[in-house]
RNA sequence: GUGGGUGUAGCUCAGCUGGUUAGAGCGCCAGGUUGUGGUCCUGGAAGCCGGGGGUUCGAGUCCCCUCACCCACCCCA
């Protein structure tokens, strides 16, 4: 075989396709049903439009290169310039709050690995426009419908919040410096994968207070986490308490949270984040769009995917068609090419054999197919109007009038 | 960028210390005679054993190089 697809892009083989679009209508669906619209953008944009605030270095994460015309351009890594931009555009005619969503593709190039390729679909989520923790409790909320709506509960699953404030002042309150933050909440996101994470901490911070975080680390102290109460308060009222996990330990690697943050885990093995998502209410004006708050997650197929085979829970493809016509001999091809048409035209999905007219080999090809339903057409009843309709499943058989077939 | 692993049929793999024409299961295709399927039986197609070089009378098997893929680290918008 000479070619192949791209290392880190997919192709979807129609199992693959099915699996894929069950999981996006489950996204449409629990987006929409909380009032979500959807919205889309260019798959290829500027390359400054990403470059501009995650620095020139992320070029080497990108696909980028310069079209016909000379500009420099970059397959879209992420949604959020777009979405700034979008808004930004009509911000002043949008009613607030915005509550978007989109299901696009995105590319990066890195190095594929186990839940990460090079292309894959993300479902996003935001709402722009908000500042009350209802707005972090609601997207919390969606993304655990969609989990829950593909099979996934509470045991399976675990949603992992913390608050940029509250790590903040927790910091501060044992003097760690502001140009210190960083590192530390770079140390602090480490410490729930890698035990070495701990060392490091002490190395930096001293003893005492390594000691203090580790603590926190261990047990979340909620009594001081006032900048949480009213969003986990609010999830409670949404019913998605039991997913919950305050965990000082989730930090996210980005620097643009300002208020909750939050990770979907698989509770079992060792699978990367499921979705991410949290506050950022300077993040819209810092891409050059209006100076409004916002918040939203990312939830991508790749891992998605991964979890839903371990558990067993994959979609199956459905069924090609409902009905399967199987001509009873060469001369009944063009009647049974005739009770098709008459099938489609009326909605219900169907097939039959090209050729071939032997009614076993037909029979077995319906079964293969998933066909529900099988219509016989021979020369008898044919004569009179009627056709035979089978139930592959008891096997029993009735004549039906041609004008009632449906 | 760093480290590790694996390459044999469409898929999952077997091929013992080098030995004739490279195998199995699943899948696919075709048959098992007239207008009735799922099971079963028979047969078939399909592999440059990732590629190149070397050792040898002889290489899927040993050695060297190379490529591809996978996994982990880094990063994760």
């Amino acid at each position: 075989m000479r070619f192949r697809a791209l290392p880190g892009f997919r192709d979807f083989y129609p199992e693959q396709m099915a699996v894929r679009r069950t999981i996006e209508a489950v996204w449409h669906q629990a987006s929409r049903r909380a009032g979500f619209q959807e919205f889309d953008g260019p798959v290829l944009e500027s390359l400054e439009l990403f470059t501009s605030k995650s620095g020139p270095e992320i070029e080497t994460q990108l696909y980028a290169f310069s079209d016909k015309g000379e500009r420099r351009v970059a397959l879209r890594p992420e949604m959020t310039p777009t979405l700034a931009r979008m808004v930004g555009a009509r911000a002043g005619g949008l009613p607030k709050p915005i509550k978007w969503y989109c299901v696009p593709q995105f590319f990066r190039y890195e190095r594929p690995q186990r839940g990460r390729g090079r292309e894959f679909l993300q479902w996003n989520v935001d709402v722009i426009g908000a500042s009350e923790p209802a707005a972090d409790a609601e997207v919390m909320a969606v993304a655990i419908d969609a989990l829950r709506m593909l099979g996934l509960g509470e045991q399976d699953v675990v949603m992992r919040v913390n608050d940029r404030r509250f790590l903040r002042r927790m910091l501060q309150s044992i003097d760690v410096e502001e140009r210190e933050e960083p590192e530390v909440l770079g140390i602090i996101d480490k410490l729930a994968r890698d035990p070495a994470a701990a060392k490091r901490l002490e190395e930096r911070l001293g003893e005492k207070r390594a000691r203090e975080i580790l603590g926190w680390c261990e047990r979340m102290p909620l009594g001081r986490a006032e900048e949480l109460e009213s969003v986990l308060e609010a999830c409670r009222d949404y019913g998605v308490e039991a997913y919950l996990e305050p965990d000082f330990k989730t930090v996210r690697g980005l620097a643009y949270y300002t208020g909750p943050v939050w990770e979907i885990f698989d509770r079992g093995t060792q699978l990367r984040a499921i979705a991410g998502g949290g506050r950022y209410d300077e993040l819209i004006a810092a891409f050059g769009g209006p100076d409004l708050p916002a918040l939203g997650f990312g939830m991508g197929d790749v891992v998605l995917r991964e979890l839903l085979q371990e558990k067993g829970l994959e979609p199956e493809a459905p069924p090609r068609v409902e009905v399967f016509v199987v001509p009873i001999g060469p001369e009944m091809l063009g009647p049974a090419r005739q009770v098709l048409a008459r099938l489609r035209e009326r909605g219900v999905s169907a097939d039959a054999p090209y050729g071939g007219t032997k009614v076993g080999k037909a029979l077995k090809a319906a079964d293969l197919i998933g066909a529900r339903r099988a219509v016989l057409v021979g020369p008898e009843e044919w004569a009179e109007g009627a056709v035979r309709v089978k139930d592959l499943a008891s096997g029993q058989e009735q004549s039906v009038r041609l004008e009632d077939l449906e």
